[in-house]
DNA sequence: AATAATTTTTAGATTTGTCTAAATTTAAAA
DNA sequence: TTTTAAATTTAGACAAATCTAAAAATTATT
């Protein structure tokens, strides 16, 4: 059994291995809020209990023990989170810090039955997929809206930036999961782009489009 | 705001102030499970923090603001205990370990919109009384079955044991909450009780009848 | 009232997770 | 290839919560 902390750890770890591995104690400690000194401690002992494979200086990566932990832990959040929506009206940019909080919630029979409660969903209100109990899951497709081209579009289907700043800023736009999009032009000036969404016109800066991640 | 073990020290404090005011440390180390020596440094904290009145070798007592802390850790819990047999099918004998987690969670949005969402339930399913946000709760009037005569009778409100043997074995006698059961004969030799319900007559020990709560 | 038994507190140690400051290693620049 | 800069680790300290063993205070018994 891990420590809350210990959770968290292989939670980040997890989440950093997409963008690079193995992952770097610097990129853990601005993560997880805390010094490079104190991730060091925490690799080590997490080497120790075999969650992880630690090579000095070199970085981490999860063992699969590690990373069927780390899912597991993916797995409840992302189910409190279509929980705190569906069933406690929560926006989508109120749900993450409680999240954080109800994924280390240890009980198998809970997680089954919660999964059942809600029909079992396969993605959460941030459009992340729901692994199954035995950490599957399908890997969805899907492009940044900032790299359509003009006349291209599709469903909004995810984000990939979890502030609530930004997630109150799209729902304000009208900009929600499932909403239907057309890019319509580029702003040459400052790569900002304007969309067709029901039926009016808007435009985002370019830094918002990066963070909109659409299928077609 | 408290750590998670200063709430647990909160709420046995709170449930033990019901059978002996100051509570004792003693009393505190058997319940917690943990040790006299770690009961006194944890008042010290406490008290200094301004949620218990404590005075060496004399015991504690819940300040105001202690008080209140505690009772909402108590509401959190049974607010949850209800929503895991309510709407995920647990048993009553199930809840109860789980709780315990969620009691913990930190999220006063969270607590009001579970409350609205079980449709402001007045008890658990123990029969205790849930503490509005406020703290405040109506006590309700209950007799130990086994203070009851020959011929007298009511409905089963509550259980002043929580184990999960006890729960399961209430259960397999058919004795849940709101079941009607009338006293038809006490044992001289053991003073177990015989009683009716649903039709049929069962007994049980003095022992159980002590921990089922009736109202007339 | 004196003695014994019980309860509680103190003292000092341990574990976990963290920190700062200094040392070491690796990567980049000159 | 030195030198410099950046990243990482070590060393030592600290706070929180716990423990054991011993001392002190309270309560019960003779
Ligand atoms: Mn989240
Ligand atoms: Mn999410
Ligand atoms: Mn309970
Ligand atoms: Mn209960």
């Amino acid at each position: 059994m891990q420590s809350f902390t210990e959770e968290n750890y292989l939670k980040i770890i997890y989440h950093l291995s997409e963008l690079s591995n193995p992952v770097q104690t610097n990129a853990i400690a601005e993560r997880i809020q805390t010094k490079a000194a104190s991730v060091t401690d925490m690799l080590k002992k997490l080497s120790e209990k075999g969650l992880v494979d630690y090579v000095k200086y070199q970085g981490v990566t999860l063992t699969a023990k590690g990373k069927l932990t780390a899912i597991n832990i993916v797995r409840k959040h992302r189910l409190w989170e279509v929980f705190l929506t569906q069933k406690l009206n929560f926006k989508w940019d109120e749900v993450h810090d409680v999240a954080e909080e109800l994924e280390h919630i240890t009980s198998d029979l809970l997680v089954e039955r919660l999964d059942e409660f809600l029909e079992f969903p396969k993605v959460d209100p941030h459009g992340d997929p729901i692994p199954d109990r035995d950490g599957n899951f399908a890997s969805l497709s899907f492009v940044k809206l900032s790299k359509l081209k003009i006349n291209e579009g599709g469903a909004i289907t995810g984000v990939s930036e979890h502030s609530s700043p930004f997630l109150k800023h799209l729902e304000k736009l009208g900009l929600t999961l499932g909403k239907k999009i057309v890019v319509t032009e580029i702003i040459d000036f400052d790569g900002s782009v304007e969309l067709k969404v029901d039926q009016h016109k808007i435009n985002i800066s370019r830094e918002v489009a990066k963070h909109i991640l659409i299928s077609k």
